[in-house]
DNA sequence: ACCATATATTGACATTGTCAATTTAAAAAT
DNA sequence: ATTTTTAAATTGACAATGTCAATATATGGT
């Protein structure tokens, strides 16, 4: 016991976690847009350039921060699928409404995570997350298991990892971007968008005539 | 004849289809990051503040430019859906695959328009524009012709056109965003993402098992 | 107690969106 | 034709932001 149980002791105390921590905060309640470093800086009660210590830019502090959010949702999405003895086509289905419902409680962290555009996907912590985010989807992808570890692909095998994964990607994206708005408006009013997710992943019989 | 034919001359010329046209070029060649006020009215060589005669701000800007983008994305819709001949379903699957070319084709284009963060669908010309390519979404997705008229849908519905319009969405956003890399390292060097929407949206036979 | 280093602050700069004030050109009215 | 009115464009300013360099300050090892 001759370290300190991890409890790094710096000027302020933890500020790279504090800063993080602060970043999460505002992100929730403002969104990606109003995620400034200076913002993050303020409510963290740190001068304007103190981030820069722990973060080089501000791509970096996002990237550590959907860092959070990709290990969040793949714990969500493991939960998900160890609970489940479904049949494999069913699982798929209860792995797109986690993927859709996740999206839905946490829309601006899910937004900061698939969108590159303000992303480093080189930054190490950020890769990693993100890659065992996606290794985990491929699981549950109507691909046999041998298939989703290899390193190679048939063209037939992308194609349906791909199709699988981009429903309830589509989906989510279609919420959030307020997309879905005109198909809710033809629906009764106590119908939201969780609804029809639950509707589209529900057990699949072979073929039902809505 | 007594009207000379809309030649709408200010002091520019036409300064509002010219900034539009600038920032389509700044749109495509850098990103709609890089797409600023001023940088348009560089562009166009005009005084920095000469935009907010025409555009109250950036945001009524940009979604005019998606106006123009929505106007573009029906026509070729519409295009793919008058020449073709095949069966219901494989209509909807050309849909799909025009869906995601026009996105591999016009990235920038496409985020802009289907990101509603820096845009204002209360911006009337967008609104029209938008809401034409959403009921031409409709008209191909496995719904009933008098279904997708209707001011009225079942839940079951609006699941069928939900999940339709998902699919090519999502490939869609995943290429666009870069996401589908991990898969892609995995197949041939030759191959694109196109191809993989090519073989996602090739016609589906009963059940082909890959 | 001292010193090297890690952290944090301060002040500056260029860029951006936006606004108010002003100037200039065009159109309308006389 | 000349004047008046209105539309369009410019200029200059402001606050906010990301980033950097210079400076100050605390921490931990010796």
């Amino acid at each position: 016991m001759t370290e300190t149980p991890k409890q790094e002791s710096y000027h302020h105390g933890n500020l790279k976690e504090a800063l993080l921590d602060s970043a999460e905060k505002i992100l929730e309640k403002e969104g990606v847009n109003n995620l400034t470093l200076r913002a993050v800086a303020r409510e963290t009660g740190v001068s304007h350039a103190a981030p820069k210590n722990h973060f080089a830019n501000l791509t970096e502090l996002l990237s550590a921060l959907a860092t959070r959010g990709y290990k969040k949702f793949s714990k969500r999405m493991a939960e998900t699928r160890e609970e489940d003895l479904s049949s494999p086509k069913q699982q798929e289905n209860n792995a797109g409404l986690t993927y859709v419902s996740f999206a839905i409680e946490h829309p601006h962290m899910f937004q900061l995570m698939f969108r590159s555009e303000k992303l480093d996907y080189e930054y190490p912590p950020l890769r990693e997350a993100a890659d065992e985010a996606f290794q985990d989807l491929g699981a549950t992808s109507g691909v046999t298991a041998e298939a989703a570890k290899s390193d190679r692909l048939t063209l037939g095998q992308a194609a349906q990892m791909t199709a699988t994964w981009s429903i309830p990607h589509g989906i989510a994206m279609l919420i959030l971007d307020g997309q879905l708005a005109p198909v809710l408006r033809r629906l009764p009013d106590d119908m939201s968008a969780l609804d029809i997710a639950k509707a589209i992943f529900k057990n699949t019989a072979p073929q039902s005539k809505n």
